[in-house]
DNA sequence: TGAATCATGTAATAGGTTACATGATTCT
DNA sequence: AGAATCATGTAACCTATTACATGATTCA
């Protein structure tokens, strides 16, 4: 995962390993660890597997700092994690690398693509609505009353994403007709 | 985190590695993985912390079967964690853990201290959903139309989950007077 | 009896966390 | 000159993933 938002955000705009931290460690991409310990590691292995390059970019200083950016080879792999098939499990336990991918989509695979996406997405997620409603709607007597609740949680966030996907869809379709 | 949810689920009620596999494979905790691979070196590091010990149960069958429950010890760790404060990293990029403890919590620390919970959680979820609005509000221009929108969506899961607090609020000040 | 499921494990690998380490540059 | 920050890395440890392995029990 912090491989592919390391290329997510390298397409968008050539970093060092320092950039990268900061974006990790003071905007709402935190949930990445901004740790050097994670960061730099990942960024060998990109290089190693010919995904990402250093820039040629000196920068503005002459100091030291290694910006990357992607290879072809980078692009193309980022471009096949975009387009993966969305599953249940996906929409079930990984919401936030479905949002992940949409945040770069737009910009990596044009707005086709992104409404298609935000299809599949809304087709997974109201089905899988639909299994954890009938879930709730078994019996849960045995279940202490905050486990219900936040099984309740769990219901009213995927219907607020729902909702959220329609919005996102029309905004999207208003966008392409223009 | 694993370890965390084998101490809440076995505090429940006594298991075997078995059923926990099979409740993170067929439930809404399927954020855990059910592989063996995880859960039987997870129930091994419990257990060398004496945190659970193999309950005497036979169970009704003669079958090989190891459940599990909770030492003294475990208990102790259990109410450690549900009770440690809650900060805005844990509301902005761990809602999932902070969920995961209210799941646990009434059948652990009983109501009193889990309506103290929810109103901390409702106090650093507004605070946090403050920070993230005024970023929201910030110059975006240079971001892509689905980036911008992903955050949005990140920010109307937060007001979902803030009207839930308020109700789950509710109605657990409601059972106190009963 | 054979298939399915119950039930528990291990080994290799990959990746993240935490802590430590180092030096350059900028700012006061 | 000294503090803060820029900037990159390494090492030890822990844990999850994936795949393999094994055997018991139940059921048709």
């Amino acid at each position: 995962m912090l491989g592919y938002a390391i290329l997510g955000l390298l397409r968008a705009k050539p970093s060092s390993g320092y950039e990268l931290r900061k974006i990790f460690g003071e905007t709402p991409m935190g949930s990445f660890s901004d740790s050097p310990g994670a960061i730099y590691p990942a960024l060998l292995r990109l290089e190693d597997r010919k995904l990402i390059a250093a820039s040629p970019d000196a920068g503005p200083t002459q100091r030291r700092r290694k910006a990357f950016q992607l290879t072809r080879g980078g692009v193309v792999a980022l471009k096949e994690w975009l387009r993966a098939p969305i599953n249940e499990t996906d929409v079930a336990n990984r919401l936030n690398v479905l949002m992940l991918k949409f945040a770069f989509m737009d910009g990596t695979l044009g707005e086709r693509a992104t409404i298609a996406f935000l299809r599949e997405f809304e087709r997974e997620l109201n089905s899988y609505v639909a299994v954890l409603t009938k879930y709730v709607q078994g019996d849960l007597t045995h279940m202490a009353m905050s486990s219900r609740l936040a099984l309740q949680s769990g219901l009213l966030g995927y219907l607020a994403q729902a909702k959220w996907l329609a919005h996102a869809i029309a905004t999207y379709e208003e966008r392409v007709k223009l």
